[in-house]
DNA sequence: AAGTGGTCTAGACCACCAT
DNA sequence: TGGTGGTCTAGACCACTTA
């Protein structure tokens, strides 16, 4: 095998992947080659051929017995892209969007600063930070599936890149990809919380839904290389359009008991949250 | 290291667990020992800690930096019971809730057989099929926050146990548990599906909630040995107390384009499916 | 009994990051 | 430059399932 700068496992993997895309391999039943086998026929050892077959199994395209062999999960044939997104690092909404067969854009709805407010919590800011906040809808087929709202402490966007950063800003990005070129950060690390709640007026109107309709949100908070927060994205999937799967369970999370809810109030952070 | 019946990596995850717990290994900086460190003083080989820390990764506890070390997660120490059952391989709602504080009770609606009906795709049966329908309501601390109805085909419960089922059908086990001491079956692979709905007057009923309000909706499918579907699972959970936590990016699954909405009818599987 | 995946080792070298 | 995690190997033995 060739080394072209991605490790063995990986190139392993996709060419599994290709492999049971093509049909070749499951002539036998719907079993893989043992492992022994695998790594005879990719000339790496069997320690390789295992971690690729471990990222597979997180990806939930193959299942393992133990004393039995290697089968191809029932529901992934239909379904390799969205393996193929699992597997990626941090796949794009654009291309989760199109590996389903729908066609993708994305339209920016608002970009500016405002201070952190609520958010200097998550954030650990002190709450008069300026953020860059960026609100976006990205559409599947001209059906406006997603809206996204992310914040950046406007301090970590490079010096000389602040001037131009509202002009020149292009929203096709992910938020990754935003934090590499205007603030040469790395997201290292992510948390995801996943509700329901019920759209308001406004994402309502942004999402082409009713009020009251029950939309999937997931909070994003990523951590950079010293583990300090980088972003806080807030996500709205249309429940009609978007779910989740998982190939094993999720962690499930029981929020603290019901306390007295905050005032009202408005607050510069609203207009992007829409909660 | 004793070995007894579990992996060296798995034991190895809860004591690094509890060294975390323990605030031990922490004294210098939030950094945990190197790989190499960890191997010489539990005495096993590097990659086996290396196997120990992928678990402890995936579970959210850790992160690593390439040249750097390994960390203990910023928001992992104040939810340990979280990230332990994450490592569980099946844990119940019971636990779930429990890890979290609360009391947690499981009260059983409705135990019958009914035919498959719709259920007969996901399930791959015929429509005539007989189903064990269970439905099942779990509390914490008297607040009820879980909706669980399961679905398994009365063929797969073994013959000699079938007459006592209805009669002594205990509700506190787990869906896995009840596959394994009546129908003597493994789960070997899950598929959940995370949408969210607006609660309609029965779950809302049975939830204490109100019409309309959004829930979390989790579909599971479970698959036995041979690939075959063993339960269908669909659970409500309440969304202003239950929210999914993932550390990485979740697969988004796309529905296809909307379709004409299937004709309204009363069917036996209603009672339970609520939707 | 044969074949599969699961666990574990000891050692090597590479890539990355801080100093 | 030294230490860290990342990759990879060759080989051993164990545990499980099926025939």
């Amino acid at each position: 095998m060739v080394r072209k700068n991605v490790s063995l496992a990986n190139q392993l993997v996709f060419e599994i992947l290709a492999l049971i895309d093509s049909g070749e391999i499951l002539s036998d039943g719907q079993v893989l080659p043992s492992e022994a086998d695998l790594s005879q026929r990719f000339g790496v050892s069997r320690a390789t051929v295992r971690e690729a077959l471990a990222k597979l199994e997180l990806g939930g395209a193959i299942i393992r017995r133990h004393g039995v062999g290697t089968y191809v999960s029932p529901m992934v044939t239909s379904h390799l892209g969205s393996v193929r997104n699992w597997l990626d690092e941090a796949p794009s909404f654009i291309d989760l969007i199109e590996s389903e067969g729908y066609r993708a854009d994305c339209t920016l709805v608002d970009i500016r600063i405002i201070p952190a407010g609520a958010l200097a919590q998550p954030l650990d800011l002190l709450p008069a930070t300026p953020l860059v906040a960026i609100s976006r809808i990205f559409r599947a087929t001209n059906i406006p599936a997603i809206h996204s709202a992310n914040f950046v402490s406007f301090d970590l966007v490079e010096p000389e890149l602040r001037p131009a950063l509202l002009s020149a800003y292009t929203c096709s990005q992910t938020i990754y990809e935003f934090l590499q070129q205007w603030c040469k950060r790395k997201v290292y690390n992510q948390k995801s919380e996943i509700r329901a709640v019920a759209a308001d007026d406004r994402l309502a109107d942004l999402l082409d839904s009713s009020p009251g309709a029950p939309l999937l949100c997931v909070e994003e908070v990523g951590y950079g290389a010293t583990m300090k927060p980088l972003f806080y994205g807030l996500n709205h999937f249309r429940a009609d359009l978007v779910s989740f799967i998982e190939m094993h369970h999720p962690t499930v999370w029981l929020r603290p008991p019901p306390q007295a809810a905050a005032e009202k109030a408005t607050r510069p952070e609203d207009h992007f949250l829409s909660r």
